[in-house]
DNA sequence: CCGACGAGTTAGTCACCGTTAACCACTCGC
DNA sequence: GCGAGTGGTTAACGGTGACTAACTCGTCGG
């Protein structure tokens, strides 16, 4: 076989399986459906993935370790920029919000299995898993308290939580209610992101200094 | 049977097993608990459960109707008391995210479910839970457009969208890192709500009226 | 040419799971 | 005290679903 880059249009049989695999379990979840069916998305049928994959966990394993990474090492790239740069607090936090924003909207599937199928992982992947989005989550809070430093531990961890509730949902709304075009969405998002956690400090008074 | 009321500590067999079912569901998917897990649960086993239910489905179908019904019916009783005592579009505004704080701080599984397991659902009772939804949704949508009238439509219902996202993302922080108190969380995601609703329309300039 | 190997196929196994059947015990109005 | 209903039990059935076995077919280095 002629290997192919990954960026071509054309994928790896491997590719095409974890994409379509991705489409599935995110759809009707890792238990609702069948090897069978993963096979029919990319035109071969059912234990023909065994060629390819130990099992189905393992393709999920594979999914979401490899999500958890990207995130991780994405912002991980942003912030180390950001920093070597010396940009201000806001332009690193920035950047972390438009990476996960990149993410939730190019990556649908991906992000939902993220934070849904995390249990029917193995000890040892979910571990590893976790390990990752802790990482992440550093990540985040170290950003948004050097932003916002009247913020508590707590009060910042709290807040990136919900937030990656927040960006994590926009995949659910592709359906019935149709979404602006991607960028006007991104930039809605950002800005929901923003004043959030803007607005997670100073539990009263109307006026907060940055 | 000496027939209790719901508001005391005894539950009936029926609100037992749909407890323990919301939970199991929950924790490890529709698919993934089985029947006899649920009878065990509550101290029966197994087919003891179709005594009460019709089936697994039923369960699913139950919780699901009964957590939209739950929120659409709270949501419509604070807009119209809000309407009644003429309060401003706030007031109304506020009183939705303290009732839908209620419902994710108390009902954590419910609303896991309702936003994971709705696929699950047979025609019929999908259909009916997605009126209601659409129905709360629209509640939100007039106080949030009554609050910020420079709001597009289509803002604000992805705004409210990626708001709920936020808000039924707070069972998921139960376990490793711990939560504060209920009142500070409950105070601490109604300012996290409100900010990102402000921050909804300017798409610029740092100055915005109310 | 040809053996090896990569990538499929179909048929079959085995476990599990939702549901039903058949049976039992307890309570309670008559 | 007794028939009926209520709420359980265990055993069995049928379907499904993940995975394995055994076999086939094309391609390619030597």
């Amino acid at each position: 076989m002629v290997r192919m880059s990954t960026r071509t249009a054309a994928l790896t049989r491997r590719e095409q399986i974890l994409r379509e695999a991705a489409r599935l379990f995110a759809e009707r979840g890792f238990h609702g459906v069948g090897v069978d069916e993963i096979g029919a998305a990319v035109g071969i049928s059912g234990p023909g993935l065994y060629r390819h994959f130990a099992g189905k966990d393992a393709m999920l394993a594979e999914l979401l370790v490899g999500i958890s990474e990207r995130l991780y090492e994405g912002g991980r790239r942003r912030t180390e920029e950001a920093a070597a740069a010396g940009l201000p607090p806001a332009d690193a936090l920035d950047s972390l919000i438009d990476g996960h924003i990149d993410f939730a909207l190019d990556d649908r599937a991906l992000i939902t299995l993220h934070d849904r199928e995390l249990d029917r992982l193995k000890e040892e992947d979910r571990k590893q898993v976790r390990k990752l989005q802790r990482q992440y989550v550093e990540l985040w809070v170290d950003a948004v308290r050097a932003m916002y430093p009247g913020l508590t531990e707590l009060e910042a961890r709290v807040s990136v939580h919900t937030v990656f509730g927040l960006l994590n949902s926009t995949p659910h709304l592709s359906g019935p209610s149709a979404m602006p075009d991607r960028e006007t969405t991104a930039a809605l998002l950002h800005r929901l992101v923003r004043g959030a956690l803007a607005a997670a400090g100073p539990a009263a008074g109307p006026g907060q200094s940055v």
